[in-house]
DNA sequence: ATAAATTACATTGTACACAATGTAATGAGG
DNA sequence: CCTCATTACATTGTGTACAATGTAATTTAT
């Protein structure tokens, strides 16, 4: 009996993250589609903007992201014309991501994005700290050991 | 230049937060499996095993989920003999959900997740503490003066 | 009582997200 | 060199998630 009070959804930690982690995503979605993004594309397109050029593999490590994922959403980077995809001569299985001059373009539309989603929150700073740390600390200690991180 | 860096994927809160969520469900999964669960199907079934009997749009507000969602997700449930579906006499319009016998026996195969989950984990029951209020504190307030919660 | 607004849910379309499987390229061992 | 395991990505299928739109029932205002 007392064991189902650990099946009551106030009782769960998973909860609050799942449903915050989502309702986050959902007030940058308004921001994102004036650039033309989704949260994932802008994501990748966070990590695509500070390495210029990176290989998918790469690419999936650094966002927690599987290929089943990747490769529609880079084809659409591409459609729309922010990415370029090839292969890559040293290793043809690979391919390679570059950024595109209109890719590069978008940051500056992007860039007032982080300030904009910001106002909307009024976290204070030392909460937004500690959020930061404690679910850093969590990912490292579930990914950790991880077959797919190998 | 220096704005810029408010577009790194590492200074942002917002990763980690999506990204730990995805991992944590990811954790969940397997055990799941073995009692023909989804995550989101389980946590409205931690509602309908709690309630008993509740009406979609009251599932909905607690689970932060639309109809769209929750339609077809009830549907599922309902073929898989957990829930039964039918209409409220009081108000046609709504949909009255209803634990099944099964459904209830479905409880003592999920008692054990939580605790199988707890053992993958390795959090401090502090940092758990902690976790917890802050992203409550920071669903509140995105979900605060949301029109949709009216 | 009736038109108009609101509400509860259903449907459609787009976009993840991932397990499972497939394929071609690379690398390792003999 | 050749076989075999591994790797990087592609594909398929299932299940969310949600915006936008539709529909029928209820409520409100007149």
């Amino acid at each position: 009996m007392q064991s189902y009070e650990m099946l009551k959804l106030e009782n769960q930690l998973c909860f609050p993250l799942y449903a915050t982690a989502k309702e986050v995503v959902r007030l940058y979605t308004p921001f994102l589609r004036e650039v033309g993004l989704t949260y994932t594309q802008y994501i990748a397109m966070m990590v695509i903007w500070e390495k210029r050029s990176l290989v998918v593999k790469e690419l999936g490590k650094l966002l927690f992201l599987d290929t089943g994922t990747l490769t529609p959403l880079l084809r659409k980077l591409e459609q729309k014309g922010f990415i370029q995809l090839s292969n890559l001569p040293e290793d043809r299985r690979s391919i390679l991501i570059n950024v595109t001059p209109e890719g590069m373009k978008l940051r500056d539309d992007a860039v007032e994005i982080p300030l904009k989603v910001g106002a909307c929150v009024q976290m204070d700073s030392e909460d937004a700290k500690l959020l930061f740390e404690l679910t850093h600390k969590l990912l490292n200690q579930i990914t950790k050991g991880d077959a797919s991180n190998a």
